[in-house]
DNA sequence: GGAGGCGTAGGAAGCGCTTTCATGTGGCGA
DNA sequence: TCGCCACATGAAAGCGCTTCCTACGCCTCC
């Protein structure tokens, strides 16, 4: 059990500097040098300091040094949404990296929001550095922030000019689930998304057009948004039709795992009759029947890299733009039929 | 801290209150003033200053703001870890709350970090209110950060003395299942999760023994850590045995799914040969087949709740604690067995 | 016609910290 | 013995904002 610092008697407020100060018998801005090392303090006087700081229970008001130090040892991420388990990873391995660096995390989640261009603009006033993920703001923004001296980062978005990006690299495991979907026996594939919606959805497209193309396959595409019920309810309307697709290929789990209800719905046996595939290898694209064959973006190394190429450009410890492009897995399971 | 650059010849500084008065022509408070609105100003007079804003594209310095009116703006929420579709749409939920109420967010996750005190008691430092999700710190420290006068919510961990609580009724829900379990015809159930670990898996397994109880039923309870890994080992070693389970009662969505896994690589049919049950209702519950019986709680407006209590607090609108607790639903699907 | 009231606005004092600049001290070489 | 120079330290000047207190018109009311 930590005895609690006792707090002065008859003093009202929290603890400043100044008491410290008198309490060891030093001036303010020696218990700053002692504290922060920022200039050589004797060692007995660093001593009486300390104790000063411990007995007290002095904690430095950051609002205080933020302003005399002009920096707020604290980043910013801009998500577009935080729901889903993508995400919350990406925050994972950033926060955790950012804290390591010493610097606090403030998140701001754009979505229904009335205006995310303001809220971005009023978080880049509390923090050091700002992370952008997807299509959260548009790209002038974006150029302003950075123009104005504060460092950005996006991550999965399209590289802007003079902005640090990281990304993961969707086209080469789209071209690929395109060319294993083309290693199956399939004429008609659509593609379930909505490439304008999102720059990386864009790649996937992108990518899975090519593999398909390489082997004579021209696949559709149809707009759809990245949830579940969506997801059904568009595959249902794919599926209606007399000359139905052999294949979807879904922009993200979700509206995999929709379709793949969709799809039973009518009957058919996803995996024989229907090939459907997903992205982000979520919990459930494991455990659905037929388990889901995707794509596994490493999601975590891209919050943690994001943190550490802010951090970077906050040190000024490098000044020209570094673009990081992750690789990325295809998973192949049983969702996209009987392995050739 | 980082030694400041000496700004380029020419370079004009970030615009501060300042230079707004002079272009108004009239006094930096007259320029609070009419922005905040915090005293009457005459309507030329704001027009003009307003018109300088707009022109100079002054944005206030929070650092500035902060340090003046003793106030951050900005609210902390600390996750004891961050993976997994269950905090994130905690935090969702928080955050729009939180932002619609003109504060920022401070996210902060303990797991794995070598003091997660420390970091609780600066990030109080940095906000004006904090949320704790389970128990993330000792009890302790909650009670010294509330008796310095900070603002407090416990989340989903049991009431602390004069702090405000938000929770999911986890004890009515766990009996609801316990009694549905044994009205299947099970003998022998056990629970897997560490109730010691989480005072909401506590909560379950109390409500569980209550619920079997009431029919005579005993179950028997196995520590099990809260990841899929863990709760196809734990499952596997408890289905080796002779006189195996009828029902594996498990603490979270996680732990079950990885039973499942592990009771079919033994052979045996989820759902008729053995009964398995999750809680939180994750996407995977409802996709997994059999689909999962489980709990579903009300993550988001657990959320939203406990930004608004907290604000309550910080604007002193109440001073009398408040403890909320919002209602669980029971999912029966196909994981436990032929409904009778 | 003078005193008081009211609406408006500016000066200036902080808020708690970092950092510069000036000062005092002791050690050292000449 | 004297002067010089590091070194350690304190006083004080901000950082950008809010807000108290005061000042100044101008109007109203005896």
């Amino acid at each position: 059990m930590k005895a609690l610092p006792t707090p002065p008697e008859g003093e009202t407020g929290p603890v400043t500097i100044y008491d410290v100060a008198a309490r060891a018998g030093v001036g303010i801005a020696t218990v700053s040098r002692a504290m922060n090392g920022s200039a050589p303090v004797a060692e007995a006087t660093r001593a009486k300091v300390l104790a000063a700081v411990e007995e007290l229970g002095f904690r430095p008001s950051h609002a205080g040094t933020s302003l005399a130090a002009r920096t707020h040892a604290a980043n910013g991420i801009v998500f577009p949404d935080l729901s889903g388990p993508y995400y919350a990873e990406v925050l994972l391995g950033y926060e955790e990296t950012a804290s390591r660096l010493g610097r606090s995390v403030l998140v701001l989640a754009t979505h229904g929001r009335p205006d995310p261009d303001a809220a971005v603009r009023d978080l880049a006033g509390r923090v050091d550095g700002i992370v952008l993920l997807g299509r959260t703001v548009p790209d002038h923004v974006v150029e302003a922030l950075s123009a104005f001296g504060l460092p950005v980062v996006v991550v999965a978005r399209p590289e802007v000019a003079g902005v640090d990006s990281v990304r993961a690299n969707s086209v080469d495991a789209a071209r690929a689930l395109g060319e294993h979907l083309a290693g199956h026996d399939l004429r008609k594939v659509a593609f379930l998304g909505s490439p304008e919606e999102s720059p990386d959805v864009a790649e996937r497209w992108r990518g899975v057009r090519e593999g398909l193309g390489a082997h004579g396959i021209e696949p559709t595409v149809t707009p759809c948004l990245f949830d579940e019920e969506s997801g059904a309810r568009v595959a249902a309307g794919l599926l209606a039709v007399d000359d139905r697709p052999d294949a979807l290929v879904c922009a993200n789990d979700e509206i995999a795992l929709g379709a793949i209800v969709a799809a039973e719905q009518i009957g058919l046996r996803v995996g024989r009759d229907i090939a459907i595939t997903g992205w982000d290898d979520v919990m459930a694209a494991r455990h659905a029947r037929p388990a889901l064959t995707t794509v596994r973006q490493p999601m975590r190394a891209l919050g943690t890299l994001a943190a550490e190429v802010l951090d970077q450009r906050i040190n000024a410890t490098r000044t020209t733009p570094r673009h990081e492009l992750l690789a990325t897995d295809l998973v192949v399971r049983d969702s996209c039929g009987p392995h050739p």
